[in-house]
DNA sequence: CCGTGGGTGCTAAAAAACTAGCACATGCTA
DNA sequence: TAGCATGTGCTAGTTTTTTAGCACCCACGG
């Protein structure tokens, strides 16, 4: 699968892309539920197949119905997507986007989470020596 | 502006302004030269009319050239890009997101840059009491 | 003061994306 | 077992996107 796969789909394409892996996997009825602007059901099972055509999405067969998984494993496309918004959205810098990243969600974070999150950047500053 | 307008353009349009936003301004020539599979010249101004249209740039002019600037201010346009990306990669957890942050870019931390990270969650820590 | 290089707007047409609807399969239940 | 609900594949058509090319404008150097 070609980097940066992601900047190529078409925008229905990367809505249902984003969704399903919001979700890890997704049925077409799923997608469909919540999509934005809600095309047919038949659109949406139509771009699925495109999707996998393409190597984007595989499928497997639950009962009756097909449920849609990413190809590229949860963790790949984790790290590129943060590497792309890093690289689109600060300039490069992780300083800055772990500020942006904190400034967003300070109200949802406890104590415990602050904690864990100044263990992993120990963690880091150990492994650079 | 609607929110997640990002959600909503067409594959050129995101792309382009994508380049915008990391460059933070762009003339036509410039995002032809980034654009992958570039198109004619021709074809990156229309889209830039057309994004300015739909209210997305805009232009001041420069000498005889045109620069485009996102019409987003770049404060908002990160928060919203890192807040997307945490809800669809990360189930909406900072903490999940500042893992693979650390973990994409340990190599090119610094100690200077940990410390000033370190406080910054020191900051975010306080703020919550 | 004219030609040239580098701009711009606009339009028409090609290409790609998107969509609806039909035909068919399967499981369930009255 | 017939009917219904819920699936799927496919095709053809519409709509949107994407594109090239033409007409024009201005600055500048010879």
């Amino acid at each position: 699968m070609a980097k940066r796969a992601l900047e190529r789909l078409s925008r229905r394409e990367r809505q249902i892309m984003e969704l399903i892996y919001a979700s890890g996997q997704a049925t077409a009825t799923e997608i469909l539920d919540r999509l934005p602007d809600p095309p047919s059901y038949s659109a949406v099972r139509a771009l699925l197949r495109i999707l996998e055509t393409k190597g984007h999405v595989r499928h497997v067969v639950d009962g009756t119905r097909y449920v849609f998984l990413p190809t590229v494993a949860p963790d790949r496309a984790r790290r590129s997507a943060m590497q792309s918004v890093i690289h689109t959205f600060f300039e490069g810098s992780p300083e800055k986007a772990v500020a942006a990243l904190l400034d967003v969600s300070r109200s949802e974070l406890s104590e415990d989470e602050l904690d864990r999150i100044s263990r992993l950047i120990e963690n880091a500053r150990e492994e650079g020596r």
